[in-house]
DNA sequence: CGAACCTTATCACGCTCGTGTCAAGGTTCA
DNA sequence: TGAACCTTGACACGAGCGTGATAAGGTTCG
């Protein structure tokens, strides 16, 4: 078989084990699996964990954020829905007309199509 | 002066008024104050807290996820990460080649032009 | 002035996150 | 066969989230 046993892929990441079953069951990696239900870790996987590593060290960003944001990546009302609440709120008050926020709907549907 | 105090936009917006300072805390809804600084909110700010919590409700997201969201629409650096991050993982791993992780640096440039 | 508000700070509480460790049991392989 | 792995499940624990309550003090306004 190709590929690294749960304690060699956490050797060779500098994840511990224990957190890469947190991280599977984050949804983040989520590596193939023998018949026996072993946890088998391949190149691919490997690099995933390391720059997931990365991300989560320079950016200190936390598992949950980026589980988030994969959301965000699929749940494509979720994304317009939280743009456009964003989008309102960068705006200047001063600019912003009482009723501009009725538009919602319309940008938030808009937004769907232009976005993805 | 034209706006609702912490407690009368609490009344209208179904939050309540420790968590209006909460989520001022969190960055998202933060009104203007007086001199003597009391928190004065305008018809801008309960709107949002009224869409905040609808977000909420409706998504089943959290304050931090909000709160993440708006990090990846301002730091384009981690933005460019995640998602070059998260493309990665869409792909089917069996098409994916050995080195195609290589790219990264490249597709998170690339990407930063392009997604603005 | 005094009631009714506002401010920040703090204690509390249950829940989740990130992480380790340990237990009970199945798998692999020399 | 037996040592060395793997599995899931659980207890633990500090830190932070979401929320209320309460205290000590400043502001507003009839």
């Amino acid at each position: 078989m190709d590929g690294l046993t749960i304690q060699e892929a956490a050797d060779t990441t500098g994840w511990s084990a224990r957190m890469l079953r947190y991280v599977e069951r984050a949804g983040l990696v989520s590596p193939e699996r023998t018949p026996a239900g072993y946890r088998i870790y391949g190149a691919a996987e490997l690099q995933r964990l390391r720059t997931l590593k990365e991300l989560l060290a320079h950016f200190d960003v936390a598992l949950s954020d980026v589980a988030f944001a994969a959301r965000l990546e699929t749940d494509m009302d979720l994304r317009a829905a939280v743009q456009t609440w964003l989008r309102a709120q960068a705006v200047r008050p001063e600019h912003v007309g009482p009723d501009d926020w009725l538009r919602f709907e319309q940008l938030k549907h808009q937004r769907l199509l232009e976005v993805v």
